[in-house]
Order: structure tokens, then sequence, then C-alpha cells
DNA sequence: GCCGTTACGGTTGAT
DNA sequence: ATATCAACCGTAACG
């Protein structure tokens, strides 16, 4: 019930979960850098204190498109019944009474108002012209509800599709568009002490409270910073989402709004990506472990990589196989940290 | 022991 | 304003 962020409840390796609801960033981040310093999955799990299945599936997300992030939650996928494709469906059977409705799918291909992957299917055109457009005589009326006749694009927001389609479709959706900046920096900080110990993750307290748990805002949030260093060619599966949809900006004024309890608050706004943020706590720890060189590496202190980025795919149906394709470059990318 | 997978109970957000 | 629904979540447990 209760919301909020609701602290969260106690795994079986003793880390603090809240159900529903993705690990912090600043978790995941720590996941895919410690399997880069060739930690092994399973030493991740008990570090952490994260079920493996989790880590699994996290650093099998991270090798496959390069993102840290949680998917996108909620919503509904975008229709491929736009207004506009719904109108030209009508003109297409006022123009001939008699057409089937694989004629018209075929229409909308053909005259470009739906691509392949958005072209409805004859169900959904029958359904269509059941239930909306019925019986065409009057038009008028529909119109004007749905009438946004483009729509599309100004994206704020994921799941755009252009509906004139665009050139090769190609990809389509941006999901969360994300790349995140993070940083490593955190860990500077005190925490250092046990690598494995860990506590910090395991009292409740620190967690909810401090940081991470975003009330709301989904994550990938904030996001990317223009800088991402190469990172992305790597794989070259695709990488031109950059989008940009960063809706941080309000995040932190809700936000703040939102944790309430939390006592740090400002820790937690954006967390990990802000590129300020820094919390400092929980994680911290990563420095004993991880670092080593890192440390030495870091140039900048500020510039903190960029770790991940990229889209995370919409497509989660084709999206099937996992790994395979890079993961040595993932890898060795990881965040910036190699190159830069 | 390790790890990929998946049932389960959960949250979210667009419609 | 409420309810649906489909997407995602992490854990636990199976193999």
């Amino acid at each position: 019930m209760q919301m909020d962020q609701t602290y969260g409840e106690v795994n079986q390796l003793g880390g603090v979960f809240v159900n529903g609801r993705p690990l912090p960033n600043a978790i995941r981040i720590r996941i895919v850098e410690l399997a880069q310093l060739g930690i092994r999955p399973c030493d991740i799990s008990r570090q952490l204190r994260v079920s493996h299945g989790c880590v699994s599936k996290i650093l099998a997300r991270y090798n496959e498109t390069g993102s840290i992030l949680p998917g996108a939650i909620g919503g509904s996928k975008p229709r491929v019944t736009t207004p506009n494709v719904v109108k030209s469906i009508r003109d297409y059977k006022q123009g001939d009474p008699g057409i089937f409705a694989w004629e018209i799918r075929d229409r909308l291909l053909a005259d470009g108002v739906c691509d392949k992957y958005n072209v409805p299917s004859v169900s959904s055109i029958s359904r269509i012209l059941r239930n909306k457009i019925g019986n065409l005589s009057q038009p008028s009326q529909y119109d004007s509800k749905t009438s946004p006749p483009q729509i599309s694009y100004n994206p704020v927001y994921p799941y755009s599709y252009p509906n004139t389609m665009s050139p090769t479709g190609s990809k389509l959706g941006s999901p969360p568009a994300v790349s995140v900046s993070l940083s490593r920096a955190w860990p500077s900080v005190h925490t250092v002490s046990n690598i494995l110990g860990i506590r910090a993750f395991m009292d409740p307290a620190a967690i909810a409270g401090s940081e991470s748990y975003q009330p709301k805002m989904e994550d990938w949030t904030g996001v990317n910073r223009p800088s991402f260093p190469s990172v992305h060619g790597v794989n070259g599966i695709d990488k031109p989402p950059l989008e940009s949809d960063i809706k941080y900006t309000q995040a932190s004024s809700n936000l703040s709004g939102y944790v309430p309890a939390c006592a740090y608050s400002a820790t937690n706004q954006y967390g990990v990506y802000g590129g300020h943020g820094n919390y400092g706590h929980w994680q911290s720890q990563s420095a004993g472990l991880s670092h080593p060189n890192t440390g030495t590496m870091i140039q900048s202190p500020n510039l903190h990589s960029a770790l991940s980025f990229k889209n995370t795919s919409r497509e989660a149906v084709e999206r099937k196989s996992p790994l395979s394709k890079h993961q040595h470059e993932g890898l060795s990318a990881v965040h910036g940290l190699s190159d830069s």
C-alpha cells in the first residue's frame, strides 16, 4: 500500500529491494563495473546482495544494449491505429465500399501511410471498420475527437512512431533512451570499507532513505549527456538513439517532493545521472574493491564517463538473443572508463 | 557451485 | 475518475 516508496524487503542474501521496482541505478552500475573488473556474477551477486537472476539479467542486457537502465515500465504501446491511419482507412472505404481489409492494408503500405512495422493487421482494420467507421456516412465527428493529426512527432516520449514513416523504419522506438552518464565518482568517499561487508546496502534505512529510490520517475530520466565518448561505437548495433528525452528536469523538482523521508533528499535527486548527484552513501564502496585502478584512472574526477547508453530496445519481441553480440567490446568500453 | 530461465507477486502509466 | 492492460521489475526456485 503505501506506496511511497516503501521501503524495501530483504532478500535471501540480505539485500534490500522494492518489489516491483527496479534496483537503483547505482547498484546496476556497480554490477556492471564489477563484472568488468572480472568479478564473477556469482560473486557480484553475493557482494551486492542482489539475486543472481537479477545480476544475470542486468549484465545480459548491458551486453546486449549497452545500457544499464531498466526498461520502460508502464504505459501503453503506441497504437498503430493512429488517427491518421483511421482516417485513411475511412477514406479508402469511402472511396470503395466494397474494399477488403487486406486491400486496405496493402494500400496503407502503398500509400506510405504506414510502413511494415506499424501497419495494422487485417483483423485490426476490420475492427476499425466495424467500430470506428461503421457505416461511414458521417465522418465528421470522429475527426474531431481524434484529430490530432500528427501526433507523433513530439515525442517526448519514447514510443513514438513517426507515423509518417520513417525511412526504413528501422528502429523505432526509442525507448528510454538513454544514456547515462554516470559516474563513478561515488566512491570516493568514505565508505569504502568493506567490500564484502557492504553494509550499507543492507541497511534498509540507508537505502530507502538515501538514495534511490526515487519515487517516481523512471529512470531513464536523465541522462544523457552529450558527451559520451566513444562508447557506442562499439558494438555497432544501433546507437542512434540518442534522443534526448530528458525528463529529468522536472524530476528533480518533484523528486524532492516525493522523497519525503529521505534524509538526504538531495542526494537522491537524480542520483546517478544527473551528474551531480552523488549520493554517496551506500554504494560507495566500490572503491575498495573495484577500483584500484580506476581510481587511478579516473582522470578527472568529474568526468565520469558514461556508462551506458543506448537504447533499450523496445522491440522486445525480437530481442531475444542474448548476449553474444558484443560482448567483449562491451566490456572494454564500458563506461568510458577505458577510454578516457 | 554456477547461471540461464521463468513463475510469481508487484508497480507503473497510457488508454 | 476509475479500471484495464501490457509492459517491466527482482526474487526465488528449477534445471
